[in-house]
DNA sequence: CCTTCTAGTGGAAGGGCTTCCACAAATTTA
DNA sequence: TAAATTTGTGGAAGCCCTTCCACTAGAAGG
């Protein structure tokens, strides 16, 4: 029922070929030609028809996105930055949300081989081998959002780093008695948030006491919970005098729990012990909880450019990215917030 | 470079025609030949190209979701609800995220009407006039969810009952002083559950108190926010003695404004005023509010359903659903948590 | 003035599928 | 046994584009 190329070519008096070469920008097309075609264009209200295109061009213009859904925050900003991105590309985003690791071999099978998208953004879950295999031998792109591959292209965050911004923090706040609230080790941004956290204790010439470096056994999203923060903060509180005067947490879901510890307990927070989070996720602005922020947004349209630069040159090297996070000063550091030279010493 | 249908038949000694038969499951093919024809697909992982598919039978099998990224919570939900019913159907979702009103019409244009999708969930933005004359002409399916429009099918909440509910359940805990802190008036759903709160009180014969009753004149996301709930609650502490004993609030993003109000003057909750939020965003669970839930999640699929239905059958008669919240009582409202028979009353 | 380019142009072929029509073989009916 | 169905099957045509090759007319060159 819409017009085709060929309503155009007739009522525009010129061959199918020449209108074809008008909206694919083509040079060879003489000035006259162009603007009737476009205006005869115009008021039929034609488009190309997206399939059609991509059958001929074998190109889909469109990009699946593998999302676990079952760990929300944090996407929806990842995904505005995709977006955009994409958008000036003239891509459309397909979307798959995954419930459950299980269901990722699903949605890859669905998708990508039935050539239904041109490149593929995989998110926060481990790639299953015999995929990895089929993509790289087939050829299709890939770009992995906090993962890890070897050979595909990654963006991640320097948790590492983070957490040694963080601690340093806390040191420089004057604190020398800091104890960590750590994830599952299971996980590994919990093993580098903790590895950030000795560095910086070492640096600063701060013995390690082994009682206040806490972390969840719990399996649920590997202890990333308010659950465990609750927990681990009932023990911190339980030993007393010898309780840390500040604390790196691991997340700031946890740091949501520890908080509730506190306030249940009668401590207060910073007065009795500072805290800083990790993530910066929503909540964490209404609670006030100082924490490291991952810069989402620029990850979604940095993973989107790099998707597409895959995509057109699909032998070029594979790139990781690390993205260092930036210490969010708010109220449960402690830290005096009407001096922003202290702050900013931090973030770089 | 991926096998076609030609080699299928080739390979299984039959027809395209056939093969296109087994894939699309024709009856009338012999048993014989299609399991022939299956395992030759399945050594050559054959996978039909959706787009051939698409041209051939004027058919996406794509569902495009438009919905605000300027409001984040609450999709992510309903998109998990609307993506497990388009799996289903064997539909993919493409997503397209507006951060401003203007948008939409862009995403309109490039994406519907180049036939690239077969429907459209159209998410709590109004429909531009043009589009929705547009798409009624040309019968392109839509729904609206947390949206109306007298000409598509629609899903939203009962605003004013939820309202209603939350209400009852304040009266019914033997408050009467009781107050409602509201979003601005100029927001539908700030209307609708301003009158589902009179009407409790009416019913429950509580004069209504104008000083008790207040809104935001904000016009920042219609009042919607954190701020608004902290002013307006340091408005109701104001009235000193004459304040409420219990209040209903029109969003939890409000409520948790409020919240921060009243323990800065320490004022305690539920102890000393209760509080029935709306909305039940993923805050209000880890601060225990008390709130009226919207069936996120079904609301999705049922979403997708009704879209499903409406491309089959684009003649049936328009609907229009309306969602009841449920009361989800926590620890704001001060009610007895060890009596669900309670709290079961006021769901139903 | 004739040749050689060049800038534009037309349209067939092809991309991978569905669908329909034609037809052969097997089965039922008279 | 012949006629009338029924059951499977093959493949052309068509879906709407892109791309390439062939071609024309005018410009430039000799």
């Amino acid at each position: 029922m819409p017009p085709t190329i060929y309503d155009i070519a007739k009522q525009a008096k010129v061959g199918i070929g020449t209108v074809s070469r008008v909206f694919n920008n083509h040079p060879s097309v003489a000035e006259a030609t162009r603007s009737r075609v476009l205006k005869v264009a115009a008021r039929l209200n034609y488009q190309p028809h997206p399939y059609a295109r991509g059958l001929a061009r074998n190109r889909t213009n469109s990009v699946l996105a593998i999302i676990p859904f079952f760990t929300t925050f944090f996407f929806l900003e990842i995904l505005q930055g995709v977006q955009a991105k994409l958008g000036q590309l003239d891509c459309d985003l397909i979307l798959y949300g995954v419930n459950h690791p299980d269901q990722v071999e699903a949605s890859l099978r669905h998708n990508a081989l039935r050539s239904r998208v041109d490149g593929i953004l995989f998110f926060s879950m481990s790639m299953p081998d015999a995929f990895a295999d089929q993509y790289l031998q087939h050829k299709i792109p890939v770009v992995l959002v906090d993962a890890f591959h070897q050979n595909f292209d990654s963006l991640s965050v320097e948790n590492q780093q983070g957490a040694y911004i963080a601690t340093k923090h806390l040191i420089s706040l004057g604190h020398t008695r800091i104890g960590m609230l750590n994830a599952n080790l299971e996980s590994v941004p919990a093993r580098e948030r903790l590895k950030g956290f000795q560095k910086a204790m070492r640096e600063a010439k701060i013995a390690l006491e082994p009682r206040l470096i806490r972390k969840s056994t719990s399996a649920r999203l590997d202890g990333f919970t308010r659950e465990s923060g609750y927990e681990l903060m009932k023990e911190f509180i339980a030993l007393g005098k010898s309780m840390p005067t500040a604390m790196f947490i691991s997340s700031d879901i946890q740091a949501m729990g520890a908080l509730a510890a506190l306030t249940e307990t009668g401590l207060r927070c910073p007065e009795d012990v500072s805290l800083v989070g990790f993530d910066d996720i929503e909540i964490a602005g209404h609670l006030g909880i100082t924490t490291m922020r991952q810069p989402m947004y620029e990850m979604g349209v940095l993973a989107a450019e790099i998707l597409a630069k895959r995509m057109q040159h699909p032998q070029s090297e594979v790139t990781h990215t690390k993205f260092v996070p930036k210490l969010i000063v708010r109220k449960t550091c402690g830290a005096d917030l009407s001096q922003p030279a202290l702050v900013a010493e931090h973030v770089a």
